[in-house]
DNA sequence: TCCGTTGGTTATAGGTTCTAACCAAAGCGA
DNA sequence: TCGCTTTGGTTAGAACCTATAACCAACGGA
């Protein structure tokens, strides 16, 4: 609880490292992300930093770490608007760091296993999109009786099927857009993306309205 | 045409070299490329590859290229097939190798630039994408009408902003799976990728069914 | 005050990309 | 066949990188 000074000093320290990480992140990718010029833009040179992060990868995972708790933040702090709102807040966070974004939900390195607890934070963010849906069922469809025998991985969350599949759809349209305009795969066609993610993430509205109305 | 036994040769060792990097990357992911590693698998010590690859990035840039190229190749060789049948063949080709789709697609290094022509290998899959999404257009959209403002990008290609706006959100939505799949974020949920893709591909074929009927 | 823990240093090993300098061999015209 | 030019290879080395080892100063609690 009362932190010593020693352990108030490092966690400052740490928090340092973090921060210098982050930018050249932001501005280089996590591919160019250089421990030495981290320890030199801090003040201490090279290896020191060695007794604040075991290695490279450490100090990537703890960001991924804070990564996840950062957009389960953001998530959380909207929970309860429409989905609409939901995926404004998510492409927002994402687009003011879009390496951030790419960190977590990028391309993965191949050896590397995320640790439980960047699991567990992803699930935090699931259940938001969860309840968000509950209750915008479409007619079920032989997803959802497939998404029935297999729900274990929300274990024990009370939603419908059809809500879980309404969510993992969010969740993947959203990404699909989301990543395909960050990478920068737009470029050239001259269309906003926000409209795009907008009929994509309530997708049967705008088109169905207008022809089985509100019969459902 | 005719190439010299020089030419021949030279271009019997790149392609000797790609075909290493390919190994690297589909084992190690494009991060851990090592064109001296490459350079002792191929019998040369070391800085003899630049005689090839003016650097790294070249050589990445031609893997990249030839990326595009396979998966237009693969694309095209399916044109003329149901969006369903489309979705599959490119699934298929994303997952035997992940990390040749993510060096497509995945994290983008932010200085890099891609070169021209691999737009233009782009745009031959976005063709047979729009040519399979001729004629199925529902009721017009808002994005339809923004997508009419802006499509240049296809450039004189004679289809509806509606079929333009279907091509693009199979695209996005095909890619929102796949990749997601592919980095591993649906570990530990069981269900499979491969019926949700097909429900994400062909959207509103299922859940209309029964209720509009065939009646558009 | 003493002494262990902690946070820093420099040196060094082994890896990377890439350039420089040098050399051998292949191809080609006279 | 001779000779020159281009090409493909070598080794050496510069400038980075991660990471470890060895050493030392300074801080904090007994």
């Amino acid at each position: 609880m009362a932190q010593s000074s020693r352990e108030r000093y490092r966690a400052q320290v740490r928090a340092d490292i973090k921060g210098h990480a982050w930018e050249q992140i932001a501005t280089a990718g996590v591919s160019a992300l250089s421990l030495n010029a981290i320890a030199k833009q801090v003040g201490m040179s090279g290896p020191a930093l060695y007794r604040y992060f075991a290695s490279r990868d450490e100090l990537i995972t703890e960001l991924i770490r804070d990564g996840y708790r950062s957009l389960a933040d953001a998530v959380q702090a909207a929970a309860g608007t429409d989905l609409l709102e939901l995926a404004h807040v998510i492409r927002d966070w994402a687009r003011a760091d879009p390496q951030r974004y790419f960190l977590l939900y990028g391309t993965p390195v191949p050896g590397y296993h995320a640790p439980a607890d960047t699991t567990a934070i992803s699930r935090e963010v699931m259940v938001v999109l969860i309840e968000a849906c509950a209750g915008t069922d479409g007619p079920p469809t032989p997803f959802d009786a497939h998404l029935e025998a297999h729900r274990d991985w929300i274990d024990g969350h009370p939603a419908t099927a059809a809500t879980l599949h309404r969510a993992l759809s969010f969740w993947t349209r959203l990404h699909g857009v989301l990543s395909l305009e960050l990478a920068g795969h737009f470029a050239g066609m001259g269309f906003d993306p926000a409209l795009l993610v907008a009929e994509e993430v309530i997708p049967d509205q705008h088109r169905r309205s207008g022809i089985t109305g509100s019969s459902l």
